[in-house]
DNA sequence: ATCCATACTTACCCAAAGGAGAGTGACATG
DNA sequence: CATGTCACTCTCCTTTGGGTAAGTATGGAT
């Protein structure tokens, strides 16, 4: 068959750095933490239970794994006081908040375009349907 | 017990809107929507199978309704060429791109990042074993 | 008549995500 | 001695994500 003219899908130019960059969006671009990093942007310094409450509707196990995730990457710090009954807390790190600065971008798109995707949705919906 | 000095943990002023812009990100923050977004900023329009390829790795079944979805969000414009066989093209709607733009940031952000995240990581690792 | 190309669906299946709820450790308080 | 606190951890279970492979529709090419 004689190609119409198409893009040639240039390959990208450093497909290495582009998995690596790749890997971390899709582990970093994970629900549970952006809203940790949310509430602990805001709130600066909390512990456990406090995170948990602010982010809502999270599980004990998953705010476990994704506060630690985090603290592995690097994006919270976890102070252990030793205490009876524990009490730890967790803070971003200089990372951590640049990393919800970035976001930040994201955050502010979603407020400002919340209306038209609404719209977009129901006209899709109307669309659809004979 | 006594209460040592803590936020108070102030509710938040919108919780409606908070809502609704927590939907939007736990959708949109989406690896298969970030990826297409990606490539699609990239190389414009692009048909079925092109953004399959770019994208890489991803199934005929997610492709779909990645796509659809984005469709349905109003973030991709879905043209379809009726010819034999048949055509489809992908292009970001003027919304898609400000997505784009927005998520520029955490692109850009994970590049810069990523030696330090390795570093963290390996911090942890030799942090958590004996 | 058969094959091919494209952009899908559909059916089936497995693995991972994630919720619910109980258990734990260590001490302070009633 | 029983109870409560906090930050977990563990087990069980359901839901979702997502891959594979096959099928569909259509007309042009061979």
């Amino acid at each position: 068959m004689a190609e119409p003219a198409r893009h040639p899908i240039p390959e990208n130019l450093d497909p290495a750095l582009e998995m690596l960059v790749r890997e971390i969006i899709e582990r970093v671009a994970d629900k549970w933490t952006m809203l940790a990093i949310e509430v602990l942007d805001e709130h600066g310094r909390l512990r456990f239970t406090q995170v948990g409450e602010l982010i809502g509707g999270i599980s004990q196990k998953m705010l476990t794994k994704t506060l630690r995730q985090m603290e592995s990457d690097g994006l919270v710090l976890r102070t252990i006081h030793p205490v009876i009954p524990p009490r730890v807390e967790y803070e971003l790190t200089d990372m951590g908040r640049s990393l919800g600065a970035a976001f930040c971008g994201v955050w502010i798109w979603a407020e400002e375009h919340r209306d038209r995707i609404e719209a977009a949705r129901k006209a899709f919906r109307e669309r659809s349907l004979p």
